[in-house]
RNA sequence: GGGGCCGUAGCUUAGAUAGGUAGAGCACCCGGCUGAUAACCGGGAGGUCGUCGGUCCAAAUCCGAUCGGCCCCA
């Protein structure tokens, strides 16, 4: 037997009732084991930090994940391990434990001890880590966080030394000392892909300022957003290719690029052109005197100047510049760093001790003062800031550890290659351009909490980098107590060096926390050390997805670690998802108010509704969240489909139908099998293309085929009273459809499906079930039942058209297409029901069209002159057009009119209505008899009384006493069709009754009804 | 400055890889159906397919420019 379900659909109460049901029976932990030892499919969790709370954002993409784990675990995968995972170090953590304690900067940090800050550290990741989960349960992320991997445990630290050792073997692990994007405030530098997240548009001062040429009465001018770097000035660069202007201005002799000449200027007068190569090797004059300078001061040549801004000459301060650096290291100059790590000038000047910002404008009044600055200017660029604390990067000579990327850009687009990206785009757009680029990465940081660099260095330069504990352990004289590898623990261990006996010293840095993540396809199994097997299944890894800010980011580490390391992709498909943006499609920010709490979403419109919310359109298209819209959907979606179930089982029920296979007896049934099929078909084949959307959009075909087609058309196979065989066929199918629908809907709503798929199958769990395969179809059926929706559609707006209402009968039907003559043999009885006609035939058209014939105006107005309309009406009647019609020519008012002054119409019999959008494919007899009449008009006394019953909140099954009493008409019907009347209502006539009665007006033909409940 | 994605009805969008009358849903108006349905059916109104130009017999679609949004890079 069928379950029964309330009258109303209260999606809240199902998820509320269903999340009890897998506590309680602990249906999660089932389906991570049901599929142990079959097939593989892989997953690793992109391990969120969890030291804030999650956004709608990140809902959204462990929605997605769940829909294809719980998608494949119904096709019989195996996913093991099926594990969260937290990213513990770097930044975010530290910025988090700063402002707790109100301190700024990372002096104050070493002052309280490195070992009290990485514990708050610590105890900070998982201050969140309860939200996080009670998110992602809700969700429906099904995933052990019991086993959760944990990127700051020991284990885990090892397996990413394991690897940094291998790096280094190969050669792709070493030390350089660069000009990096650095924040002064963190006092660190920062990765590639960490400044690619903060760039922002702003706007600067920026200056011209002239420098003297030595030992003439010539400037060059030179442009600069970053005053601070002048008194850093060592070379000034031009472009050997390009030509420049001495001119004169305001008096004075200044160098420019040919083509600025005119912007910066304005007014000016030119005294002699010379390419830029001419200037090599040009001495001038320093611009600010404090710097004591021992190389430097003359013109190079850059192929990196341009003529798009500025003036064709750039000044280079090689230690606050990446180009400036190249220039300094091929003139083999030194480096002067006139500012601290704190990001203050240092040098000995006015300046010194003031941050750069603020030194930038002392500096520009210092050279107005001076006479040097020749003018000032605002510019909007964009410009880096920190991605965590929002600090203004300088660039600054750093000391880094780098991973050798670029000496490895073959491999890695070429393993990039043999992922499959959703969207396509993004393998040879975003994240192949950046590929492109083979940067190296700067991989170590100057902070404190991190996975420490496993790199010792002797006073002799000698290098150990340990792969293991053990192998660190093994090299140590002395081991602190409660030893682990962070800091200061790492610090304190004492190395000797096995080759020259020396004590060794690691360098002090953490790593980027990126190669934590990126670590993660081995690293979550402590592999090499411990799972080979495991790690050797799970790799690559058949499904990532995150948000397509990873591209840069957890995308871009696993992909060079894997392409470094393992000489392959880490992973073979990956989603990657655009941002979910607010209602006005602007992204969602804390300031204005709309980074709502998922779980508070949750609990308004339910989690299936959010959830179908993210898998509509497809997952790389940002969407606009409302709950409004998302309400709507699920409502649609799985309100029609709650409906279904309640006409279907009530009426089962009642049967006391269970489900089981009967005979396919009927076309209809026939079709919505084979259409059923159809579907499984094409959702299959979308889910495992990662078109979510598209499976989706078949699934809502569907159940709007069987809610508003099926159903509709077998409620009467359900209603009529004993148990047929064509009423078992019909239930069958039906069960057929639903179970198919609500498996296929599990992985995208699972609390709805999970309890419609215990209703309909009194089984454990939907998502312990085998997806539907699914069975051959004939695709001939679905385009016969198009044909007949045609049909039916068109039949009934021409009855509307026409005031036909489609309650009252009509005689006939007319299919004037041969293209029909198949369905309409076939779907007769359908047809004839649904447009409640007694019969529908197929034939040509012709027989039916009626030629008339009109008066020509033009060439009849100047016989008949005034008398014309006379003549028309005359050449209208019967007898003029038949004789017409005969003969060619008749006499109207004494004229003979014959065929050059006539126009022929052609119309639709009178008996019959039709339509253009039809194209007169479909005519409808509108002609109706006495027996027609009565009929309709017992149709409209039966829905008055169904009306009446409904309002009496009687049962479907309860029987009433009926009394009537009206028009004369009204009651002629009644007697003619008592029979039909009575058991449509279940009703039993009755003198007197003592129930509701209510007055109709049937057409203006008033009827008293009046229903009592029957006692039963 | 460079790259990517996008721009279709008041809103959400399909159609673009393959050029051939721009199609749905929501909301609105009118009518209908209904003992599953806050559902559904029919009709109506609502579109310079961001803008301009090109190719073509024919462009929402292809090409070029341009404006706007989002993202990324330098």
């Amino acid at each position: 037997m069928l379950d029964e379900v309330p009258q109303s659909f209260d999606s809240l109460q199902i998820e509320k009732e269903v999340s009890e049901y897998w506590e309680r029976e602990k249906i999660m932990q089932q389906s991570f084991v049901v599929n142990r030892g079959k097939r593989k499919y892989s997953f690793v969790e992109g391990p969120p930090t969890a030291n804030g709370p999650p956004h709608i954002g990140h809902a959204e993409t462990r929605a997605m994940k769940d829909l294809f784990l719980r998608y494949k675990t119904m096709k019989g995968f195996d996913i093991y391990p099926r594990i969260a995972g937290w990213d513990c170090h770097g930044l975010p953590v530290e910025i988090e434990v700063e402002k707790k304690l109100g301190i700024k900067n990372k002096a104050e940090i070493e002052k309280m001890g490195i070992s009290k800050f990485n514990n708050l550290c610590k105890a900070s990741v998982f201050e969140y880590v309860k939200i996080w989960e009670e998110v992602s349960k809700r969700l429906g992320f099904w995933v052990d966080y019991n086993k959760a991997y944990i990127t700051m445990k020991d284990e885990y630290i090892e397996s990413e030394w394991w690897a940094l050792k291998e790096l280094y073997k190969k050669g792709l692990l070493f030390k350089d000392f660069r000009i990096s994007p650095y924040c002064p405030r963190c006092g660190t530098t920062l990765s590639a892909h960490e400044v690619s997240q903060g760039y922002r548009e702003v706007e600067d001062f920026s200056i011209y300022v002239k420098f003297k040429i030595e030992d003439k009465d010539e400037y060059f001018l030179v442009w600069t957003t970053t005053p601070w770097t002048l008194p850093a000035n060592e070379y000034l660069a031009v472009n050997p290719n390009f030509n420049y202007l001495l001119v004169s201005y305001r008096g004075e002799k200044i160098w420019i690029v040919e083509e600025r000449a005119k912007t910066v200027l304005k007014k000016f007068e030119v005294l002699e052109t010379r390419q830029g190569s001419s200037f090599v090797g040009v001495r001038y004059e320093q611009l600010i005197p404090y710097l004591k300078l021992k190389t430097g001061l003359y013109v190079v040549a850059g192929d990196f100047v341009t003529k798009d801004d500025g003036s064709g000459i750039v000044h280079a301060a090689p230690a606050f510049g990446a180009d400036d650096y190249v220039v300094l290291k091929k003139e083999k100059g030194e480096l002067y760093v006139t500012v601290d790590e704190g990001g203050k000038i240092s040098l000995e000047s006015p300046w010194k001790g003031l941050d750069v910002q603020t030194a930038s404008d002392k500096i520009v009044e210092y050279l107005k003062g001076t006479g040097q600055l020749l003018k000032t200017d605002k510019a909007a660029h964009t410009y880096p800031f920190c991605w965590r604390c929002d600090t203004r990067l300088i660039f600054y000579p750093v000391e880094s550890w780098y991973i050798g990327v670029s000496k490895e850009k073959e491999k890695v687009v070429k393993y990039n290659q043999m992922v499959n990206w959703k969207p396509e785009y993004i393998r040879d757009g975003r994240f192949g351009n950046f590929l492109e680029e083979g940067k190296d990465w700067a991989l170590s940081r100057n902070r404190f909490w991190g996975t420490p660099l496993p790199v010792w260095i002797c006073k002799n330069g000698h290098v150990f980098v340990a792969g293991s504990k053990k192998e660190l352990l093994d090299n140590s004289t002395e081991i602190p107590e409660n030893f682990e590898l962070h800091r200061p623990k790492v610090d304190e261990i004492k190395v000797k060096c096995t080759e020259c006996g020396q004590e060794m010293f690691r360098e002090p840095y953490p790593i980027d926390t990126w190669f934590d993540s990126g670590s993660a396809f081995f690293a979550q199994f402590h592999y090499p050390f411990e799972n080979e097997d495991l790690f050797k299944e799970n790799n690559p890894v058949d499904f990532i997805s995150e948000a397509i800010d990873q591209t840069r980011g957890w995308f871009y580490s696993l992909h060079i670690i894997s392409s470094l390391l393992f000489d392959r992709n880490a992973y073979k498909n990956v989603v990657v998802m655009e941002f979910v943006l607010n209602s006005e499609g602007e992204k969602m920010s804390k300031s204005r108010g709309d980074k709502t709490d998922p779980i508070d979403i949750m609990d308004r419109i339910g989690t299936d509704s959010l959830r179908l919310f993210f898998f509509q359109g497809p997952p790389w298209k940002p969407k606009r969240f409302s709950e409004e819209v998302a309400l709507e959907f699920s409502r649609k979606l799985l309100g029609m489909l709650y409906n279904s179930y309640l006409l279907f089982a009530t009426n089962a029920r009642l049967d006391n139908w269970g489900p089981k296979k009967e005979r396919v007896i009927s076309d209809l049934d026939k079709w919505l099998l084979h259409r059923t099929n159809e579907c499984i078909a094409s959702v299959t084949n979308h889910m495992d293309e990662y078109d979510p959307h598209l499976a989706l959009d078949d699934l809502k075909d569907l159940i709007l085929d069987l809610s508003q087609w099926y159903l509709r058309l077998s409620r009467d196979t359900f209603w009529n009273g004993e148990v047929t065989e064509e009423k078992r066929s019909s239930y069958y199918v039906t069960h057929f459809a639903m179970t198919s629908i609500v498996k296929m809907l599990g992985p995208f709503a699972p609390y709805f499906s999970e309890y419609l798929y215990r209703k309909l199958t009194g089984e454990k769990s939907v998502h312990l079930s085998e997806f539907p395969k699914p069975e051959e179809f004939d695709v001939s059926l679905m385009e016969e039942m198009d044909q007949v929706k045609e049909i039916v559609e068109s039949g009934r707006r021409i009855r509307q058209k026409n005031g036909l209402i489609l309650r009252r009968p009509v005689s006939q039907i007319v299919v004037t297409d041969g293209k029909y003559r198949v369905v309409v043999a076939k779907y007769k009885e359908l047809i004839q029901k649904e447009l409640n006609s007694k019969e529908v035939t197929i034939t040509d058209l012709k027989p039916y069209m009626r030629q008339s014939f009109v008066l020509n105006k033009k060439a009849t107005g100047r016989i008949f002159g005034r008398d014309l309309e006379k003549a028309e009406t005359e050449f209208e009647k019967k007898e003029s057009q038949n004789e017409f019609r005969k003969s060619g020519n008749v006499t109207i008012l004494g004229k003979i009119i014959s065929e050059d002054s006539v126009e022929i119409r052609e119309n639709l019999d009178e008996g019959y209505v039709s339509d253009d959008i039809s194209d007169y494919r479909i005519l409808i007899n509108k002609v109706f008899d006495k027996n027609l009449y009565l009929e309709g008009l017992a149709r409209e006394m039966v829905r008055r009384i169904q009306s009446m019953r409904k309002d009496a909140n009687l049962d479907y099954t309860d029987r009433i006493y009926l009394h009537l009493e009206g028009d004369e008409s009204l009651m002629e019907a009644f007697t003619s069709f008592r029979e039909y009347i009575l058991s449509s209502t279940q009703a039993e006539e009755k003198e007197s009754v003592r129930g509701s009665d209510k007055n109709w007006y049937i057409s203006g033909l008033e009827l008293k009804v009046s229903i009592e409940k029957a006692q039963s």
